[in-house]
DNA sequence: AGAACGCGCTTGAGTTATCAAGCAGTATGA
DNA sequence: TCATACTGCTTGATAACTCAAGCGCGTTCT
């Protein structure tokens, strides 16, 4: 099954990025801090191996083990329960209803004033859209 | 391998009750609830078969689903986090290094979860075009 | 050029979770 | 007595998770 990789190419002009799934959301929070496959790997100390990470990231695994997500929540110093979340793990409280969990705390704390002006912007773009 | 089946009688005498397997933990909470396997099926509105069910109690199973966990939680009136430790899966603060990292310089408190990742995705987008 | 690396990704195999179906045992009622 | 209906339990099949090994591609030496 060959399947046609199709490499994504994501452009500035329409960006119009929906919810993303886990795979995706772990993916950009990768890249965002810039570390390979066998970086977060050996950062997890061999929890969760490079080759389950792609996997991962491209949407074949569904529902790794909330310990997964655990470690790669320390690595990417964002919230576990957020992961869970988008895992589609119920959490502690979220009975019933429908209760508003926020993702990550935005946990990029390395961001140069440069990328933080783009970032404002983009924020800014975007709540200028919503109607 | 034949397998001696060995039928595991738990003895009512000498209660030293520590740690206890979770599958033990959900039989007792089971039998004292005066529930049979086919009532917690129903209860769980099917979410957790019987069979599944006698399983778990008997060990055969031991890292259920956290929504299998949350389920029987629910039925059975206990916390859900108390099966989640149970099973094996780390909890939210059961963290040994908590770095809150999170510089305040793009201090968004207000964000949205679905802005937060569109935004991480913009970002991951621009990082990873920087050469 | 070629070697040597690092990158993301695939694949094969082993383990585990999960369910539908059915089994043996014990009442209870006709 | 037989039938019916419970009880917990087993089993076979399928799907999902997970890893070790390795592949192909692009860089970067030398």
């Amino acid at each position: 099954m060959a399947s046609g990789r199709r490499r994504i190419r994501r452009k500035r002009a329409e960006f119009v990025g929906q919810p993303a799934e886990l795979g995706a959301l772990l993916a950009d929070l990768r890249t965002a801090k810039g570390f390979t496959l066998r970086e977060v790997e050996e950062a997890t100390d061999k929890a969760v191996s490079n080759a389950y990470l792609s996997q991962l990231e491209n949407g074949r695994i569904k529902k790794p083990s909330p310990n997964v997500l655990h470690s790669l929540a320390n690595v990417y110093a964002v919230p576990y329960e957020a992961l869970m979340e988008k895992a589609g793990y119920l959490l502690p409280s979220e009975n019933g209803g429908g209760q508003r969990n926020r993702l990550a705390a935005f946990a990029i704390d390395d961001l140069t004033a440069e990328e933080e002006e783009q970032l404002l912007k983009y924020l800014a773009f975007l709540r200028s859209r919503s109607s």
